[in-house]
DNA sequence: AGGTCAAACTTGTCAGTGACAAGATAGGTT
DNA sequence: AACCTATCTTGTCACTGACAAGTTTGACCT
């Protein structure tokens, strides 16, 4: 045997989960099989995550450090004289790109009764990617970046147009990414999808470049 | 005891499982207490959905008849004299209604990897919640409606700009809705929200009208 | 160095679950 | 009246999550 303690357990679980989660989606997905996989007993788990929800829930908050990084990767990949029409593109694809590529992750992270939703692992994940998303917009408004700030929420009270920018082209893109990843948008074509979301991106940008441009609310 | 044969098991079981669903979410629901509350053995639902995923599929079924009949019902209730905004308007609150009183339905309908998605009864129910949403964004653009043909898909290859139209008004809705019952939104207070779901279905209303304007694509 | 202690992991157990098999019942059909 | 098939039952199996109680180990303290 080699040691009683594994030394990093935490991490091999995730990991195992996250592969019996690719191999066989949620259905398939146990605590126990995780533990076989990491080489360990079924209850070693409990340890670590309290019980399934609080695994699912570590999974969750690695779900959204994968977005995070996928969508700073498409900020990165971008021409350098690339304009706020073609960064704002880039996001979106980078978002519809994480939910072809790791589907449960995407479902788990938007599925409230399956989480510990005030996890501050989950929270402290969760709030990055809003802050990328946030930043995004403030670029397309012109208007300084946020620092982040894990440990609260941002406040939006002074700053409203805001929140109507964030939450318009987050709604469109999330909704295109779920629809599609539940087979719901077969009708579409694969040039036709392309099209759409060029369409969708382009306008979502002048949107907002032209709302901010109209000083208050 | 009553009869060995109960009568209409099929429907007590959907009537059962919605129960149970609401009660108790996707995590409670079992096939076994289903059939308990529907009062036979725990095998009795095999005969009428093969396993759970069956079952699933048939609850998911009814889900898009709720939601089908929540959109005509905000449509029924508009005034005489509403506009083409107006009523647009009135479809998306109604989607989104429908996403708030029945959260696990709304779950389960998109949830592919948990479904039968060739089974006839969902594609029924799930097309005919489409032809309506169709629907809609053919009275926007002025073109006439079509017939309900629960057999088949609609074949939108005359029709590309329509898709578009039908993709990003869905997209745009099916995201707020999503992200609001996962409680991503939880920064947008009450009033905020009524007041972007105004200014989302204003602008996408106006969006589809002036496009179709535009003859072609 | 040796003791102590808490964290990390183990084995064992329990009720509950989905799937399957084989048998019982009844309503309709001829 | 016999049958016959859909409907429902009982019984069983492997598997799961949660819990309880015991074992090992390394770190810390003196």
């Amino acid at each position: 045997m080699a040691t009683y303690h594994h030394g990093d357990l935490y991490t091999a679980l995730l990991t195992a989960g996250e592969e019996v989660l690719a191999e066989r989606g949620l259905q398939g997905f146990t605590m126990r099989e995780c533990a076989r996989r990491a080489g360990v007993s079924h209850a070693a788990p409990k340890h670590h995550f309290q019980d399934v929800r609080g695994f699912l829930t570590a999974i969750a908050a690695r779900g959204f450090d994968h977005l995070t990084a996928t969508l700073q990767t498409h900020l990165v990949e971008l021409e350098a004289n690339a304009d706020l029409a073609e960064e704002f593109h880039a996001v979106i694809c980078g978002y519809l790109s994480f939910a072809q590529n790791w589907p449960e992750h995407f479902r788990i992270m938007f599925r409230s009764d399956l989480l510990h939703s005030d996890s501050a692992v989950l929270l402290g994940s969760s709030r990055h990617t809003f802050l990328e998303l946030t930043n995004v917009v403030l670029r397309q408004r012109g208007e300084p970046e946020l620092e982040p700030e894990v440990n609260r929420a941002i406040d939006f009270s002074d700053n409203l147009p805001l929140v109507h920018d964030i939450v318009i082209a987050w709604s469109h893109v999330h909704g295109f990414a779920h629809l599609r990843l539940e087979g719901q948008l077969v009708m579409v074509g694969a040039d036709t999808e392309a099209r759409i979301v060029r369409q969708v991106s382009q306008r979502l940008s002048e949107l907002i470049q032209e709302q901010s441009s109209y000083s208050g609310d």
